[in-house]
RNA sequence: GCGCCCAUAGCUCAACUGGAUAGAGCGCCAGUCUUCGGAACUGGAUGUUGCAGGUUCAACUCCUGCUGGGCGCACCA
């Protein structure tokens, strides 16, 4: 793996920094910033500004004492080459400009070795699970099942990219009381089919499908102590042909009826309890999670006898470090967000670094039709599928509106738009962008050389051109350390908008085959990186539409 | 009462995690094609970043306190 120019220069002023013994007198990591603004420079840094206080001197001078000396360096480097003009401006900023060769030399080795040079290798084969989804199978996947369904998978694409082992996978509460209450509804509509009149309890399930999984059962003569896993397994059937139209695909099913019987649950809670983490009070038993932090301890065994959820859950954990994992990932919906305390306690009781257990809470979606809010009724089975989702608007429209916002924040999610073909629907807005560029190509007659001569893309629009498709990596960068993909999508609308002006003002094929040449290379640079972004969205990249 | 998330233009959201003049789309107004896909592009108007303090050379960003909204606080899963 090459060092990329930034770390290059980081390393040059940090040795300068050294020279001029200011090294130890900067609080913080030494980092290059990218301008919101290209007059600022290719990068900048702000440590005269944040040397100045301690040294009591003023940023612009510091600024200029560290440029001279950064410059003397460079020029034993062969950074020097690319690196044009390094400025102090505005209150202390040290900008970098590059030279525009630079950019044509990343450009050319982004086309001839492909989405390869987008790489960046964080994560040097390191094992990571990521659990997500994990909906009860009781019922059709919701919006937020949905949602949380996008994040994971396209979060698993971009840390695979990044070269992390990852694996997906989906716990399936395939016990316990929800699946019991799945059977007896199931029981109560079998008897009402049969004639009888039944009163159907509220906490029961309402939807139709119980219907459907009654008559299924009766022409199976499906026994009544079996109904549960009986309908249990017939929805996990139709989640999981949710979830491959969804494009999601779950390397492990993790059941928690298998771990159950495995006696791992009662292993766990013996280490803990060797531990002294575990004591009795009213009839029920308790983990001490408030030795780790959480504000109250939590009942792992009620006094009836039945464990609560978090006994098989401490269990299932415990076994995620023991199959390998270095690195854990979950989403929950925001309702668990009451969960992380306990849940890193307990893996802190096993002496797991609880910083190596990542949970991302990600947040409902409203999805609003004709500007109106649609509203959720939890119990009554009155809640917007997935499935509905999918019909309406298609697999491509859903995942990326679903990765549209911060995980972290509400999504709205209109269903009009993300059925428009204009630009007012930004997976369009993309997908067109690469169906241009094919199109280009495609219409193209000159034979595409491998190395061609790049210095004559000179025009404005170009050179923006080139360094927004060569910010690719620094964007999965972001959504690495953000553990959130939602910058992609944000990503992918400016180089699409980027592409569109550039196609506006300049015509890629002409009279002069140089320019033709550079031009196509410059838009098979830019194809690249939008088809890379796509496919880690797991979006479709159309050639026509 | 406690905890988490959110509040930015009329609406939906950005602002690269503390940087330089807070930007896009929609909507509104006015424009651009004999040529590679007009599903596109150009220009115009719109802001006390919910309020009040604080930290900082620098705050939409961090801290404290309010206000308003969403969610959660089980011997449920």
């Amino acid at each position: 793996m090459k060092k990329s120019i930034q770390d290059s220069l980081i390393e040059v002023i940090r040795e300068t920094l050294r020279d001029l013994k200011l090294f130890d007198h900067l609080k913080e990591d030494l980092y290059l910033d990218f301008p919101t603004d290209s007059r600022f420079g290719d990068f900048f840094t702000n440590i005269a500004l944040k040397l100045s206080k301690e040294l009591k001197k003023s940023p612009r001078d510091i600024a200029a004492a560290i440029i001279e000396s950064v410059k003397q360096n460079l020029t034993k480097s062969d950074l020097n080459y690319y690196v044009s003009q390094i400025k102090a401006e505005g209150a202390g900023f040290i900008n970098f400009y590059l030279a525009d060769k630079y950019f044509y030399e990343k450009l050319q080795e982004l086309v001839t070795k492909g989405p390869d040079s987008l790489r960046l290798n964080k994560g040097a084969g390191k094992p990571v699970l990521i659990e997500f989804v994990s909906a009860n199978p009781t019922g059709s996947l919701s919006v937020a099942h949905a949602r949380q369904g996008a994040v994971g998978d396209c979060l698993a694409n971009v840390l695979g990219f990044l070269g992390f082992k990852v694996k997906r996978e989906y716990y399936l509460n395939d016990e316990g009381n929800q699946i019991n209450i799945l059977g007896e509804s199931v029981e109560l509509r079998i008897r009402e089919l049969n004639g009888e009149q039944i009163e159907f309890p509220e906490e029961y399930y309402q939807g139709d499908y119980i219907y459907d999984i009654a008559k299924e059962a009766k022409k199976n003569k499906i026994k009544t102590g079996q109904l549960g896993d009986f309908a249990a397994s017939y929805i996990l059937k139709i989640i999981k042909k949710e979830l491959d139209d969804f494009g999601i695909k779950f390397d492990i099913w993790y059941s928690q009826k298998e771990l159950g019987k495995s006696g791992k649950i009662e292993k766990g809670l013996e280490a803990l309890k060797k531990k002294d983490y575990l004591y009795e009070q009213e009839g029920a038993l308790w983990f001490k999670s408030t030795v780790f932090g959480d504000d109250k301890d939590r009942v792992v065994r009620k006094s009836d006898g039945a464990y609560t959820y978090l006994a098989p859950d401490i269990a299932y954990h415990q076994e995620k470090y023991r199959r390998g994992f270095e690195w854990l990932i979950n989403l929950w919906g925001p309702d668990h967000h009451g969960y992380i305390g306990r849940i890193k306690s307990a893996i802190s009781a096993f002496g797991h670094n609880p910083e190596t257990l990542s949970i991302i809470i990600v947040q409902l979606a409203t999805i609003f039709k004709q500007g109106k809010p649609v509203l959720m009724s939890t119990r009554k089975g009155q809640y917007i599928t997935l499935r509905e989702v999918l019909d309406e608007v298609g697999k491509d429209a859903s995942r990326f509106f679903f990765l549209m916002r911060r995980t972290s924040s509400h999504l709205d999610f209109d269903l009009d738009a993300a059925k428009k073909q204009t630009s007012e629907n930004p997976i369009f807005y993309v997908q067109y962008a690469h169906a241009r560029i094919c199109s280009i190509i495609h219409s193209n007659t000159l034979s595409l050389k491998e190395a061609t001569d790049l210095s004559v893309l000179k025009e404005k629009e170009e050179l923006a051109l080139i360094k927004k498709a060569l910010q690719f990596s620094s964007i999965l960068n972001i959504c690495y350390s953000t553990l959130d993909p939602y910058m992609l999508t944000v990503y992918l609308q400016e180089l699409s908008e980027t592409f569109h002006k550039f196609y506006d003002l300049h015509r890629v094929l002409g009279e002069d085959s140089v320019l033709t040449q550079a031009r196509l290379c410059l838009i098979r640079g830019v194809k690249i990186a939008l088809a890379t972004g796509l496919d880690l969205l797991g979006v479709s990249k159309p050639e026509k539409m």
